[in-house]
DNA sequence: CGGATTTGACCGGCGC
DNA sequence: GCGCCGGTCAAATCCG
């Protein structure tokens, strides 16, 4: 700019004229002190011509007077610089040639002045319609992508009465005590939906960071206003969200209620390979209520909150709960039992979850929104659903044959714990990658459980549709570098604390239910 | 002052 | 049998 605004540029082509010996020769001698008479006499005389210079004068026919003209205008230059730097400034110029006519070069500034001034008002014209536009753009953008997730949230919102209905012969998915867990689930990844996770997390714990202890380090950011914008819109968007909407607000009200129940954390303990603490958590709803939850970041990736929740409630649930709960399941049930219309558009997406737990109404979620990534394992559902072969990682998936341990990746938490075997201990595992709300996300949601699960099943009994949507999946997934980036996060985070995750479960369904039973007797 | 969180100690399970 | 690891308890601390 600096150049170009000068707009010397535009003269400097014609600098070569001016290095003609005509004006460099008589001229130079002025720059000397020591300048003798005579040379003080050409150069008034070269005063003179200069005085005599129209500058202003388009009309000249004579080319030769143009050129001198223009080496008019940098006449001062020729003689400061000899015609080496042409660029330079009048400043420069007045300060050489103080014997220069003055006259001439201040009509010389003043044009060059004007000149730049023109073109810096072009210029600022010239940004200020790029803002307008960029603005422009930017709020389309932004209305586009509002209209997108209108249109999305109406179509899932079809999908979920669907599933709703689905449900409705599954009791489990609806029992009060998953429930809970289940709305707990849902809330969190209501949250996450809603790029408030972490916040939502945060909020639920009076103070923050501690509910979120195991996450203290990344949580401590989730100070935030409780209410947040984004987060009601979405809500207020979609009928589903805020029903949890409701709930999160008690919670944030509520020290420590969070998912719907209230959680009092009695323990936070270091994991073995795992920087991050485990928070215990257990529901003080009730007394004597054996559910507890367990609370841990990722090792791979923190930013992916590992939720366990054990046992069953021996309480009614709040209203807010059972609202959240109902969210929950739904979500829940579209996840791994889902039964998503196809007629909505959105893929059959329930394969895996029927193939693998044909009755299971609960039991992994898998909601891989951007911000905050989570993975919840709920142990509160009938783990009737699924017959556990034995001790080891065999299951039995009705219907579907067993699954042995190497058809499930180590950490794969979703079948594992949906296979507790214990009576009242059931298990969901509900995982946060992104900030989209079930609602919003649920077609993701159910991809994302697409692409998790399958290694869980037997390449002989996958069925057609099942790789029809794994493909559809795959490819609506792998189109989305965020999703794409998230779910690589869930499923190695998965893969390596799943096996931590899973067995710390196992063995605390085994623990829990026993001294849960206990409690109940008492 | 009451409630919630933190933290160290204890206990039990599991693997070597 | 021992050590490691995870879970739970309870006293201390913190905060509103």
């Amino acid at each position: 700019m600096g150049k170009a605004g000068w707009g010397l540029t535009l003269d400097t082509s014609e600098p070569l004229e001016l290095l003609s010996p005509r004006w460099n020769f008589p001229v130079k001698p002025a720059m000397f002190s020591g300048m003798s008479p005579k040379m003080a006499d050409e150069k008034n005389s070269n005063r003179k011509v200069l005085s005599e210079v129209d500058f202003f004068s388009t009309s000249k026919s004579n080319h030769d007077q143009i050129i001198i003209k223009k080496e008019n205008s940098h006449a001062t230059e020729l003689d400061v610089n000899t015609g080496l730097h042409l660029h330079t400034t009048n400043s420069d110029q007045s300060s050489v040639d103080d014997g220069v006519s003055s006259s001439g070069e201040d009509k010389q500034a003043k044009n060059k002045l004007t000149i730049l001034q023109v073109e810096l008002e072009k210029m600022n014209t010239e940004n200020q319609r790029l803002r307008g536009m960029l603005s422009q753009v930017s709020n389309n953008y932004t209305a586009l992508q509002m209209h997108i997730a209108n249109e999305i949230q109406k179509q899932q919102n079809s999908s979920k009465q669907i599933v709703l209905q689905d449900q409705k012969p599954v009791p489990q998915l609806i029992q009060l005590p998953p429930t809970s867990h289940d709305s707990s689930s849902s809330e969190e990844r209501t949250q996450s939906g809603s790029t408030l996770n972490a916040i939502e997390l945060s909020k639920n714990a009076k103070r923050t960071g501690r509910e979120n202890t195991p996450d203290s380090d990344t949580w401590v950011s989730n100070k935030i206003p409780k209410l947040n914008t984004t987060k009601n819109i979405e809500q207020a968007n979609d009928p589903t969200m805020r029903k949890a909407r409701v709930s999160v607000r008690a919670r944030s009200e509520a020290p420590m209620i969070t998912d719907g129940c209230q959680w009092r954390k009695y323990g936070q303990k270091m994991a073995k390979g795992n920087p991050c603490p485990r928070a215990y958590y257990r529901c003080t709803m009730a007394v004597g209520c054996p559910v507890r939850k367990q609370v841990q970041r990722c090792v791979d990736d923190q930013t992916i909150l590992i939720t366990t929740y054990e046992g069953t409630h021996n309480h009614p649930l709040p209203p807010a709960a059972l609202a959240m709960a109902s969210t929950t399941s739904a979500a829940a049930s579209m996840l791994l039992s889902g039964s998503i219309s196809s007629a909505d558009g959105l893929m059959n997406q329930n394969v895996l979850a029927r193939s693998i737990l044909p009755n299971a109404s609960s039991i992994a979620t898998i909601s891989a929104s951007a911000p905050f990534p989570t993975i919840t394992l709920d142990l509160t559902h009938n783990p009737n659903q699924y017959q556990r072969i034995n001790n080891s990682n065999q299951f039995q998936v009705p219907h579907q044959g067993h699954i042995s341990s190497q058809n499930f990746q180590p950490g794969m938490a979703i079948p594992l714990q949906s296979i507790p075997g214990n009576g009242d201990v059931g298990v969901y595992n509900q995982s946060r990658f992104s900030g989209l709300q079930l609602s919003h996300d649920m077609e993701s949601n159910q991809l994302r459980a697409h692409q998790v699960t399958p290694p869980q099943f037997n390449k002989g009994q996958v069925n057609t549709s099942f790789s029809d949507s794994l493909s559809a999946a795959t490819a609506a997934i792998t189109a989305d570098p965020n999703f794409t980036a998230a779910l690589a996060a869930a499923i190695s985070s998965i893969m390596s604390g799943g096996n931590t995750s899973t067995t710390t479960t196992t063995s605390h369904t085994t623990t829990n239910n026993h001294k849960a039973s206990n409690l109940h007797g008492n």
